[in-house]
DNA sequence: GCTTGTACTTGAAACGCATCAAAGGGGCCG
DNA sequence: CGGCCCCTTTGATGCGTTTCAAGTACAAGC
């Protein structure tokens, strides 16, 4: 049961151990009777090569890393799939490491890909990546996701205030007069939501806006609290629209209010925020801003390809990628699954050597989005 | 921007690197300030340790590998939670890959996993694991799961046609006179499901049973197109129970049937049979059965370490993992997340050196489940 | 028959680290 | 002061590859 190894397989096979090494990295220098005996001798012995050694001996290999904070959350797996197409695509591997909303953890699988030779590493970061400017440092691309900080660094992120923006002028359009939102501004992405749907309602003084925390981790049961608390409401004090800042809070109202007697959308409107089409299961449509996870994967990997390419790329470059409001049901979702391929959203790319300071201000175009 | 390695560690500490290899492998063996001093130089240099240079010296490492068809689907993802909590446990790093559906691309991750000196594998096999009897001869430790079949090996499965039968039991219970089962039995598991629906139903020759092909991917879109069919149906002809195979599946066909004003579960009542709770995210409650995905990674894992500390280990185990029909809700399902943990469904094990025959055979307790 | 060139093949030298037998440095006892 | 033992540190060795300069064999050209 001792593992086969190279030079077993160049024994059995009458030829140097080079050769055989070179039937597996450069066929084509091979007389083809020769390669056909050694891939005949490797398949006949089950020779697996030695991953570790082959990485020692020649430097980084084709793969990525990828390190999550959740794989439960829809949107992670969204910029999973597609980091994993976009990488298939130029010939690489993805692994995928599972932080489990642990910051330790984080950094573990962090410094783990970095050390194992990876080509290039992705974060979607918990905090904020000044975090550990160590790894920055180091002679492995990295690439942050869905995180957008005034650190230099390669980052990709979906504009969070813009979707605040869109979901407050869908109210607005939808001729709301008292809107609530809920959820609890934890991470940096729900507070820019918040403060994007502040802006917009800044021209509208006359529609009423309350934020209700919804507790720490923003449940479904933390929604529906809060829904029940809404439904309990005098007629007169209760929004005629409600945001969620999560999909699953917005879930959770909805169920409150359908549960208490309240119509949805009939005397309630309730948008979510995180347009999560791969978790979207549910038989009620729900109209929510979708940020593009799988773009966001795409584009991460495509930076990744930059720095490798490049001998001297640009040392920061932040990307934003743009949303788009829609009304997902679980028949829409399950095509969008298939169709993802094809979205190619609105993109904003700054690219310099230190304008970190520019990235922050951006105009996007929100028409084409209502 | 050249790599740190042990060596310019070592110089720069003004130790030996064998004492610098001890700081990271065996502290305990140092004296503190020497520790110290080495701990220091490492943060100072950026100092990140080489894993293949780690692996190649020290043999295999304390991480496990799991293939996955696709991480979009809810169940594959409770697995990969389970193993992932099992294996941090025992210490063990959990890295995932997606095979993305494609059976090449699968066994080259596996492979992949195998070269890199993994302590152990595991795959959610697309199909029967008879696909590649080379991999499990390796001297890697390998387990299967979510699949039940006869060849030698390890094998940890969800019990698909005790499924069949929950759903089945459940309906009948509930008074059904017409059942319709939605779905095409695409692969093995869904057949056996279809299986056990009809075995529990041989009891009962009164109620009528159909069973509908939903088309190639069983989506929410061709649940909703199976529903709009059945809502077309005249009153005398329609079902008083569905069963979809698949939880998107009776999504979508709860979704038609409410479009086409039909009542759920007042007029026709709607079973799932995936018991997906981190995904499902619906206003609407449904009933499915529960496959305990969590459990299956978990038990997985434990049969990797198994057979990593046992020296001479059984050649062939399989386990079936039992199932429970539930309710969930947005809100339950947020509450599974945080409760998977406590989990611990009705076990039935069997271990073995040859006796794949016996493991064919098995009862379960079903009464516990309802 | 000798030279030059072409097409393959060879094998030794890294790659960065863990391991472990051996050496070093006290402290303690006789 | 010598001998012992224990605790700590050392550095040569090998892990399984890739790479590449050097080698071989053979054919064509003179």
């Amino acid at each position: 049961m001792a593992k086969v190894k190279i030079s077993d397989v160049a024994r059995e096979a009458g030829v140097s151990l080079g050769t055989v090494s070179n039937a597996l990295n450069h066929p084509e220098k091979l007389r083809p009777e020769t390669l056909k005996l050694i891939n005949e001798t490797i398949n006949r012995l089950g020779y697996l090569p030695n991953q570790s050694a082959r990485q020692l001996a020649g430097g980084a290999t084709k793969s990525f890393g990828l390190v999550l904070p959740r794989l439960d959350h829809g949107f992670s797996l969204q910029i999973a799939s597609g980091a994993h197409n976009e990488a298939r695509k130029h010939g690489y591997d993805l692994l995928i490491a599972n932080a489990d909303n642990d910051d330790i953890l984080e950094d573990h699988y962090l410094r783990y890909f970095m050390g194992t030779q990876m080509s290039g590493v992705m974060v979607q970061p918990m905090a904020s990546p000044d975090w550990h400017p160590a790894l920055t440092k180091m002679p492995v691309p990295i690439v942050h996701l869905d995180i957008h900080c005034s650190e230099p660094g390669y980052y990709v992120a979906a504009d969070n205030e813009a979707q605040g923006r869109i979901i407050a002028e869908l109210a607005i359009a939808r001729g709301a007069h008292h809107i609530v939102v809920v959820g609890r501004a934890a991470f940096m992405q729900l507070t820019l939501r918040v403060l994007g749907i502040h802006k917009a309602l800044a021209l509208h003084p006359d529609i009423k806006i309350e934020v209700i925390d919804a507790g720490e981790w923003n449940t479904a049961a933390d929604g529906y609290g809060i829904g029940t608390q809404i439904a309990a409401r005098p007629a007169d004090e209760r929004p005629d629209f409600v945001v969620g800042l999560t999909d699953v809070l917005a879930s959770g109202v909805i169920s409150a209010l359908v549960d208490k007697g309240i119509a949805v959308p009939g005397q309630v409107r309730v948008a979510g925020c995180d347009g999560n089409p791969l978790a979207w299961s549910g038989s009620v449509p729900l109209t929510t801003v979708a940020p593009p996870g799988y773009e966001i994967g795409r584009k991460g990997v495509q930076l990744l390809m930059e720095q490798i390419e490049n001998k001297a790329p640009a040392k920061t470059k932040h990307i934003r990628v743009g949303s788009t409001a829609r009304t997902v049901t679980a028949v829409t979702a399950a095509e969008d699954i298939n169709r993802q391929e094809l979205v190619r959203p609105f993109l904003l790319e700054r690219a310099s050597t230190q304008a970190s300071s520019q990235t922050d201000a951006t105009a996007i175009n929100l028409g084409a989005y209502l």
